[in-house]
DNA sequence: CAGTAGCCGAGTAAATCAGTCAAGTATTAT
DNA sequence: ATAATACTTGACTGATTTACTCGGCTACTG
């Protein structure tokens, strides 16, 4: 399993889209807004969330993103594999020839290592993540940030250009 | 912390050293012999890891590099942040200005996270690893790999040439 | 049917990875 | 001393990944 910045931005990412989902779809231009993350990249990372079920699209005015299981259903170690998308930690990819037909140092130690860090990522869910009073603070601030509500009719969102 | 091939290259060699430790200073070239990394990637991740204080280089023939420390002081976490060099975590490098003048959602959140993950590492030394029965055998099957004793007199270093 | 918003693919600059090559310097055995 | 050993340093490289842009398409809603 690979830990990078492009884990991150799914996971914060998925923090967003978490924490707004009771008032149905988000947009990825929102989550762009709000986590200043390029609406580009967005796209690509939720095209593979979406393919291993993570969440699902609303396409059409009003659409979005909406999680597509319980929030604390989602552990963080699911949302980094969908992005990334190389589990396999050995290069040897679980067979065990990986020096010269016989098993490697490296495979007994990073395959006991990642599946504890694995295991470790696995057992946090977004739900826990959520429930935590420093990040309740964030929430509340960033929201001021949000595009003001859908039914109020004026979106603005050309007003900056 | 970041979690990549660098960082289990630079383990897999610690490992290595760390077993035949005893016998006195090994080189990087038996390294590279019996865990199939390139002998001159070896030598920047080992600058790295004598930077940080983890290794000791003996000079001279029958040199090679010895550990700085005793093997249950050497945790996986020291190692994978020596060759990483970026421990940093936050994109916003500690300060807390990363959104805006503002702390994003990801520092509460990936600052907790990468904590989480650099405790368990760091609570994993060489010498627990070592210990495991698993390990052992591959550790014995290597050995027959190995450049024959030292002291043999003929170091067959030419031999293949 | 017009507009919103997801969906898709090609392309790209910059960074990192994994490795090579070449030229050193320090140490020790003889 | 001198050669051999072995660490040290730096420049350089191809491949891959990151993070991102652009352009166009499709589905849906009001």
């Amino acid at each position: 399993m690979r830990l990078s910045t492009k884990g991150r931005y799914a996971v914060t990412a998925m923090m967003d889209l978490a924490i707004h989902d009771r008032k149905g779809p988000v947009t990825l231009a929102d989550i762009s807004n709000c986590q200043d993350i390029s609406l580009s990249y967005l796209e690509q990372l939720f095209a593979k969330l979406r393919k291993n079920g993570l969440v699902k699209g609303v396409r059409g005015p009003g659409g979005g993103y909406r999680l597509a299981k319980p929030r604390s259903d989602i552990s963080i170690a699911q949302i980094i594999c969908a992005v990334d998308e190389k589990v396999d930690a050995t290069m040897c990819s679980g067979e065990e020839n990986c020096q010269k037909g016989e098993r490697c140092l490296t495979h007994e130690l990073w395959m006991g290592l990642s599946k504890r860090i694995y295991d470790f990522l696995d057992s946090i869910s977004l739900e826990d993540f959520l429930s935590r009073p420093a990040i309740q603070e964030i929430i509340e601030r960033q929201d001021g940030r949000r595009v003001p509500a859908r039914s109020d009719g004026n979106t603005m969102a050309w007003a900056d250009e």
